[in-house]
DNA sequence: ATCCATATTTAGAATAATTCTAAATATGGA
DNA sequence: TCCATATTTAGAATTATTCTAAATATGGAT
């Protein structure tokens, strides 16, 4: 799915330059990792490439964001950024026993805005707060 | 409206011992302040309490957080907690002309998730985008 | 292969918001 | 007035992130 071949094409289509340390990063976060912080990264990095300096964790997200690789998630339940690998609009289900965040589709949303005239909504961020099912032992 | 009395007041019935640091900046979140951050908060008691430090600035938020007699948010677009005096369940929309926040009325927005089953909702946070109504000169 | 321009990576310093700490000060009741 | 307690304070510490300037790697032209 996301091997490094695949990975490597998605950073030159969108105009990164594929050098290894972007497409191992870019493939955890695409693949083994759930919405990480700079810092999970890091502790991913530190154990397969223990080289690579956490400027370059932090440079090369901030690269995958700007080629709208990855999207910034600024949520207020934490006070780091997360990476989410779902770049199109979506919302977010934070399941409150677990820290678990789960992207939600839009289209399981229906939010209908009733507001005074003149105003123009070009955005909507809906985040629900509850439990998920529960999971079995 | 708010006048010291009503605030110190609203301080006492919250368990809060009302001194006047913390009416000052109590009565100034509820009145000429607009979801402040704690360092308009601080700037604006370096002109009316020249004596008040950052230390208490912090402290006293916290404090009426601790109380319920403010609300602390976290808002994706800006690095820093905002203060806001709406302590009921509310939605925002935040103008990205001029940065305004503005508190939505939760009956103003209908939200209906359809997750899948075994997902409970607890809290619903709705962040609306765009542009208000365009302003006279 | 060698050289070079450019891109990438790096360590460590800097920044910004907030919290912490421990001391100083104020307050209100006995 | 005295004292216990609450409040306030300055400044250090913390945390996530960005910045800076130097080091290293890369790929193409010779």
């Amino acid at each position: 799915m996301h091997d490094v071949k695949s990975i490597s094409e998605k950073l030159e289509a969108a105009g990164v330059n594929p050098t290894a340390h972007r497409i191992a990063i870019y493939q955890y976060v695409m693949s083994e990792a759930d919405h990480p912080t700079a810092d999970e990264v890091k502790r991913w990095t530190d154990e397969n490439f223990p080289k690579l300096s956490l400027a370059t964790v932090y440079n090369t997200l901030k690269t995958l964001v700007g080629a709208k690789l990855l999207k910034e998630l600024k949520l207020p339940h934490i006070g780091k950024v997360l990476y989410d690998c779902n770049v199109s609009d979506h919302h977010h289900f934070l399941d409150e026993d677990t820290g678990q965040l789960i992207d939600i589709d839009p289209e399981l949303v229906e939010v209908r805005p009733k507001l005074k005239k003149g105003f123009v909504v070009n955005a909507v961020h809906v985040l629900l707060r509850g439990k998920g099912p529960t999971r079995k032992k």
